[in-house]
DNA sequence: ACTAGAATGTTCTGGTCGAGAACATATCAG
DNA sequence: CTGATATGTTCTCGACCAGAACATTCTAGT
């Protein structure tokens, strides 16, 4: 708290507004200098100058105006480069998933390679050290800014140290490390859930919204995090906000946390897969196989999941009393068949005005959720000082 | 999110380091030139431009130098003027109090209006308006910013509603609004137990850290707040973190939020005084009133009450991963007399990167906490924005 | 087609702010 | 009493944004 970024001479007054230009054209897309003018309460010969100095800089582009313009000068839309991209990595439990994307949250080249068994970090980070090189050609031309890895454990945001996964075993591995000395890019990582949290409020379901809680049920677990004001809230750590590890009942089954009867133990996808009969099942299949299987056993099940995941939502809403929340995989699914059962459930354990204005939504961004909230760490650093410190 | 303060001009460059000067005089108490350049990294002319600006607006005073300088010029030292005060009420179960505080957390004229039943919030406002009265000559001369209040209950942080008090059978009281009329000063209101994870934060046992989780245990329930950076976290609607709500044991008692088993309804100040056999008992007397009642069955109850907070505290935790956990009212007490207890049990249900580094500290503000909490909330606009906006 | 009006880009000037150099001043050590 | 040191004071400079004045390009109406 005491080294505090210094906001002092009015080079600082540059940077922040060079920032909130190329954040809006990242964010929200294209957009007209006139209507950079408006949104940002600069004048037009300051959004000129801003604008000049990014495209000076190869950050942003100045197309033809809009079409349908109305009456006046037209104005030209300003475009995030096509050229400036960070690599972004989810780290599965069957897979690394890797894409290219953009300025503008454009995801491109996807790649996934599957294997049986997770392997270790060192080998994690030579495969996705070999899907780098392969896109070498592709890449030619671009300026990627770095990578950013998703991994489904406790991450520390800062040096991007993994002090657990627990599915793939890893123990303190310094992911970010290893990743930038194998590719020689700038090198982050973080926790899975805080990063989906962080796409779906910046591109997804959360857009807009000052505050959300995500939680993202998947065959690992349940992970969550949040966002406060657009960022990731300030923690020792940097730890995700680990609901999956909330209490939903005592006398439920061991975690592998320590404690029992947490979130995670009692709201599992292999329970799904048991009632749905099925021995495995893609999350984005999840949706249409509980329509197939519709069935009084079915929906019990459903309800009764949905049920235990309230009160995991309890916990999280009287924690951070948020504008939404936003599930993710098969907890998305689940809530979907039967809004009305979680949402009863959760009100009849929320002081009224907590619930009034909360709003619970399926996330909206699919699989890319990972690669898009991976490559935006890459991108933070030039979002937050375009010109480079 | 959208209609964000406007960061433009060179006015708010000024803005941000008065600001950034005035907190510091308030925060950290009289600090000489030489001192906050050092601190704020700005150059020396700068600081003297800032210091004269505040020092003409009336908000610092300049003194002596120290006695002891070292070699060289003296440096002046920048007080907090004694004149800038705001006054801060208290609103708790048997009574209301209120003090004035000064700009650097000084109390000052302490009253204290106690009730047999808690008085409508209509009536509370008229004791309040009273008591402000009989400061008129105390306060003369004063530069009297504001009032805020600290209730304990929901509260509408924006604008001062108190959505409900159920102690006091409040809802939707306009507290900050009747107070306002009543006094004629800016009025505010906000959650006791907030205000005083504000206070704890600002001048209390958080001193110096980045986040905390603050849980006050008294006669009406356990209430509790947080701060991230230094600030209260964004939130949907400023209601503070309701971690006494959080689910302790879904076989415990029903509580009058709606759930069961909450953390308020397992650990109770009622069950305390019931072990030590007294009827009454004072928040400052509990840590003395146990150790003159020692015995088997309260070292007994003292660690199953502590165990049942650390299910709560896990909860916390895992929710926002906090530098430090501070306890206030009888939780204080009863950590304070098994230490290991509670840091045990804690500890059983952290994963271990969690639980490392957490510090868990009795408050250390006692019961000036909600004064200089309550008071604080009428300060923030100068300390913000020291020439006013 | 032509013109008026509207919205926007462009250029230039001015005001605010902090940095830093040069100089002035007060203390300490010997 | 003198030199070293830290700090206050004054002045100049550069960075930055606002706003005025002017230029440009579109739409709408005739």
């Amino acid at each position: 708290m005491d080294p505090r970024p210094e906001r002092t001479g009015s080079r600082e007054i540059r940077r922040a507004n060079l920032s909130r230009v190329l954040r809006h054209v990242h964010e929200d897309g294209p957009a007209s200098r006139a209507e950079l003018t408006r949104r940002t309460g600069l004048s037009r010969s300051t959004i000129a100058d801003l604008v000049g100095s990014l495209e000076a800089a190869g950050l942003v582009v100045e197309g033809d105006p809009a079409a349908a313009g109305g009456v006046g000068r037209p104005s030209p839309v300003v475009h995030p480069s096509a050229d400036v991209v960070a690599i972004g990595v989810g780290v599965e439990l069957d897979a690394v998933t890797l894409a290219v994307v953009g300025l503008g949250g454009a995801v491109e080249h996807r790649i996934r390679h599957e294997y049986e068994r997770e392997p270790s970090a060192a080998a994690t980070v030579e495969i996705v050290g070999r899907l780098v090189d392969g896109l070498e050609r592709a890449l030619s031309g671009s300026r990627v800014l770095g990578i950013g890895a998703a991994v489904p454990g406790l991450v520390s945001t800062a040096d991007g140290l993994v002090r657990m996964a627990p599915h793939a075993g890893w123990v303190d591995e310094p992911i970010a490390q290893l990743l930038a000395a194998r590719t020689g890019l700038p090198a982050f990582a973080d926790n899975d859930a805080n990063l989906g949290a962080a796409a779906e409020s910046t591109f997804g379901a959360g857009r807009g919204l000052a505050s959300l809680v995500y939680l993202h049920g998947g065959p690992s677990g349940i992970g969550s995090g949040v966002r406060l004001g657009g960022r990731a809230p300030t923690s020792a750590n940097g730890f995700a906000a680990e609901l999956g590890h909330t209490l939903v009942d005592p006398r439920g089954e061991a975690c592998r946390c320590g404690a029992t009867g947490c979130l995670e133990t009692e709201v599992r996808f292999d329970l799904l897969l048991d009632v749905l009969g099925q021995e495995r099942l893609d999350l984005r299949d999840v949706s249409a196989s509980l329509r197939r299987a519709a069935s009084p056993a079915v929906d019990a099940f459903v309800a009764e999941q949905l049920r235990r995941l309230a009160v995991g939502l309890r916990n999280a809403v009287n924690a951070f009393d948020p504008e939404a929340i936003v599930l993710g995989g098969f907890l998305g699914a689940l809530f979907e068949e039967q809004p009305e059962t979680l949402l009863d459930a959760l009100r009849a354990q929320l002081m009224p005005p907590l619930a009034e204005s909360l709003v619970v939504v399926r996330g909206a961004l699919g699989e890319d959720r990972l690669l898009i909230g991976a490559a935006e760490l890459a991108l933070r650093d030039l979002l937050d000082d375009p010109l480079g410190g």
